[in-house]
RNA sequence: GUCCCCAUCGUCUAGCGGCCUAGGACUCCACCCUUUCAAGGUGGCUACGCGGGUUCGAAUCCCGUUGGGGGCACCA
């Protein structure tokens, strides 16, 4: 029986980096051992459903290039992916329990619910439903109090569930003895515990593959299993994402908790993979820099870390770095452009892609992030009417010293024939170092000022060359 | 509060009883290169939480402790 892993998220928000964590290591998986990757919306709770969520899931996890084999987009043999489009498919299971007598019906309110728990914590007590409606019909029930007529549907949990099981990372783990579980809701829908485990077999999952946090809700799942005389799957609980101050990792506390933000900033797809493969687990041979087939090539469980890894962004803009510095100049140029467009530097003429393409090698070395190519560009793009000169960067290196400076190398360049970085470079050098006397690191100070407009710019000869004479004799009289 | 999981440099990690006076990477610092800033090169700082065992020998095994994290929903 060939292995089958699936990812189960739910479209309510912004996909979350942990999402791409958990299909990477699903996914080198399944790779490895030949079998299929599996993708299942898991859409049961109608309150934080958001429609465009799902699409943003597909369109991140095609970007990252985790490709899966079946969804609710691609179809397969166990259609449909998305549960919300399954209800008939958990009732009869709903029922079969109902009838065995491991489940049973609950009128209690939720404000009924909160008060039990509120009272059980208070008495330091473990804290479950306390089988108020067990055993007994509506009628009956309904004289007690905080009772509503829409039941709810909870597992009867016996006094000795299965609570032990061997996790493929972990080894054998005990995990907490659950309480009176939910498994189908008021509305119809049925519970992520219900569902998982329905669809999980439904589907021939071999291998459940999650975040850490599910460790105490396993024993439901097993139960569930158990009950319904199907084969567990194999467990792989993988470890949480952090923040930097330890706590999972959150949306609220960590942009990079959205995997819309790494596209915003600019981070190459191929670097987030790597560095997510990076976090919890390692190479063999300790290689640092590896892609999803070399992870699939020798994956290994047994090397999954169990300890929870901050999502330190340092190491993955060093990572990003390296792969933009890998990147043939053409193709980074392409990846360049949607970034000079959002900031009205570039619309896409053919002398502003050809000046996009010279300059590229200039700043492929300075950029961690694709985002920062705006600041590094922005004195070649610009107009001159929205061209400006940073006042700090003014302020230190525009005095009353360096008029002298600018008028000399202005001079020397406007009698120039032939424009390019080489007759540039000795232009100013004659003038400035030779003329003047100063070193080049003094000469160049003001010039790179007045003509780039920052005291920190790609090389300058070179920018210089690509402004064209008559930009820069225009820049620097302008700074006088 | 209660239950469960976890524990090596600041961060990601190697290590699975002797090869460890603990290795690599990122960050940071210094130097080199150098027209700024990067990139690149060289070097450096920094860790086995603590206490007991087991053993000839423990980062590695056991117990305790402390610390961190997660679960305890008609959310997943």
């Amino acid at each position: 029986m060939s292995v089958r892993v699936r990812i189960a998220p739910s479209p309510t928000g912004d996909p979350h980096v942990g999402t791409a964590y958990m299909a990477l290591f699903n996914l080198a998986f399944a790779r490895q051992q030949g079998g299929s990757f599996v993708l299942r919306v898991e859409d049961t709770d109608r309150a934080r459903f958001q429609a465009d969520s799902e699409q943003q899931l597909y369109d991140t996890l095609a970007w990252l290039g985790l490709d899966w084999d079946e969804g609710p987009d691609k179809g397969g043999p166990f259609s449909p992916y998305r549960q919300s489009e399954r209800l008939d498919t958990y009732r009869p299971y709903v029922d079969q329990l109902l009838a065995a007598g491991h489940a049973y019906h609950c009128w209690c309110t939720s404000e009924r619910l909160k008060e039990m728990r509120e009272d059980q914590q208070a008495r330091k007590v473990p804290t479950g439903y306390d089988r108020m409606c067990h055993g007994k019909s509506y009628d009956e029930r309904a004289g007690l109090g905080g009772a509503q007529e829409q039941p709810v549907v909870r597992m009867l949990v016996p006094e000795d569930p299965p609570l032990s099981f061997v996790d493929v990372v972990r080894g054998e783990v005990h995990a907490p003895h659950p309480d009176d579980q939910v498994i189908l809701k008021g509305d119809g829908f049925p519970t992520y515990h219900l569902a998982v485990v329905v669809d999980d077999h439904l589907m021939g999952i071999t291998h459940v593959v999650r975040g850490e946090e599910w460790i105490s809700s396993t024993p439901k799942h097993l139960l569930l299993f158990d009950w319904l005389g199907w084969e567990r799957p194999q467990f792989a609980h993988m470890p949480l994402l952090r923040n930097t101050d330890k706590s999972k990792i959150s949306k609220r506390k960590n942009p990079a908790a959205r995997l819309t933000w790494f596209v915003e900033q600019g981070y190459l797809p191929e670097a987030l993979l790597n560095f997510l493969g990076l976090l919890g687990y390692s190479q063999p041979d300790g290689t640092e820099i590896f892609t999803l087939a070399d992870m699939a090539r020798d994956f290994d469980w047994a090397r999954v870390n169990t300890v929870g890894p901050v999502f330190d962004l340092d190491k993955l803009g060093w990572l990003n770095g390296h792969y933009v510095r890998e990147l043939a100049p053409s193709d980074l140029a392409d990846r360049l452009e949607p970034y000079l467009r959002d900031a009205g530097l570039y619309t896409g003429t053919a002398d502003q892609r050809a000046l996009l393409d010279s300059a590229v090698p200039l700043v492929q070395t300075r950029m961690a992030v694709l985002s920062e190519c705006v600041e590094l560009l922005r004195c070649l793009f610009v107009s001159d009417d929205d061209f400006a000169i940073d006042p700090v960067a003014r302020e230190k290196a525009l005095g009353a010293d360096a008029a002298p400076v600018l008028a000399a190398c202005a001079d020397a360049l406007e009698p120039l024939a032939e424009w390019t970085t080489e007759t540039v470079q000795a232009a100013m050098d004659s003038a400035l170092i030779d003329g003047l006397g100063l070193k080049r690191g003094k000469a160049y100070g003001p010039v790179r000022v007045a003509v780039s407009g920052a005291s920190v710019s790609p090389p300058l000869p070179e920018s210089m060359a690509l402004l064209g004479k008559d930009k820069v004799l225009r820049r620097l009289r302008a700074a006088l």
